[in-house]
DNA sequence: TTGACTAGAACGATTGTTCGTTCTAGTATC
DNA sequence: GATACTAGAACGAACAATCGTTCTAGTCAA
């Protein structure tokens, strides 16, 4: 077993944590295809057997790191579930959620929405049928069976109230938008829910 | 031997146009990076030399296959702003667009919107800040001039009304959305314009 | 000793690109 | 009309470089 004192020591974190953290960065940056094997080794400072090790190919690195912050992201939709009784307040939060996401770890959010999965993963679902897309359109639909939304198609309704944030997410990923997002949060918010709104 | 009538017979299209129209294809099918020239050359029924003759590399097959996307999609946008008088009509006229190009040419959408450009083509700017992209920004904000639309931040406003529908294009493209997008039209102008409308 | 882990040289396959050549069509010369 | 010449287009074998992956050797804790 991996000695518990190590993961705990500073700039010594378990090499699986580490490769996906550089993953992570590397593939946000210069893309999948742009990014070998070889540099995610010399970015992390571990060798390619230990790589090779922890990871079955290079798209196992990909999937791991998708599969970790699908998680992530889902367990925090669930938790703002939990915590906010209205569709209106629930919508609302998952959006500064993103938008503070975006701007304190802004690779985890490019790595979510822009890359082309499928172009590295094949077979793997599209990110928009992932769990977290999921999650916000089923909160969208309940909102519109309590009437706070008005009736209309339901994925109408869920892209028309999260697609101007997403798209906002978008040009701040791609450095178009030079302030925070949260300077925006009350804007933003007010046309997205006026889009959907009862 | 072969005379000019070669130009216009039915399958036999100038080798450029062929290339650039099986790139398009291929690109947006698997991807720039999934793509190598050898399978434009095959698929194109053209040689590696003439390739390399019509073009200084793989990144100017994208090049230009770019830049020909975004003249077409900037005339098209120049036409219905000389057609339509008011920004709500232009703007509709945009969806309309956009959604019909979706279903009759799924490629090129796939290849103007999903495609990461910056990583196989360094240095070029995102799309976002493309010519069409500039021209629906600068809709509305003639509208917010003309007080067709509620005075807030230009740039919330252009991805309040464009993000649903842009983001229903993305559902579409992956096949999420099984239903021609016209269908949806009614609906998701309705929502997009009273997220921004005075 | 065993088993988990690390190391990095080496390998095979693929890719983007080059280059010498052939083919085609048009033009000038006789 | 026949011939020679030229420019552009097309061809595809060959090349160098890179990449993902494997393999063998070594380390260290239990």
């Amino acid at each position: 077993m991996v000695n518990t004192a190590k993961i705990n020591a500073p700039g010594l974190r378990p090499t699986q944590e580490l490769v996906l953290d550089t993953a992570l960065h590397l593939f946000s940056e210069r893309g999948y295809f742009n990014t070998s094997v070889h540099d995610i080794a010399r970015e992390a400072q571990v060798s390619i057997g230990s790589i090779y090790h922890h990871f079955k190919d290079k798209q196992g690195i990909a999937q791991a790191l998708y599969e970790q912050l699908v998680a992530r992201m889902g367990r925090a939709f669930d938790t703002i579930a939990s915590t906010h009784p209205t569709t209106h307040d629930r919508c609302r939060a998952v959006v500064e959620l993103l938008f503070q996401l975006t701007e304190d770890e802004p690779a985890l959010m490019a790595y979510m929405l822009h890359a082309q999965h499928q172009e590295f993963m094949p077979g793997q679902a599209p990110v928009c049928s992932s769990r977290p897309f999921t999650q916000m359109r089923a909160m969208v639909a309940a909102g519109m069976d309590t009437g706070e939304i008005r009736p209309m198609d339901s994925l109408v309704a869920a892209t028309a109230l999260f697609g101007g944030p997403l798209r906002m997410i978008s040009l701040r990923l791609d450095k178009i938008l030079e302030i925070p997002l949260q300077r925006y949060t009350a804007q933003v918010w007010e046309a997205a829910w006026h889009a959907v709104a009862a």
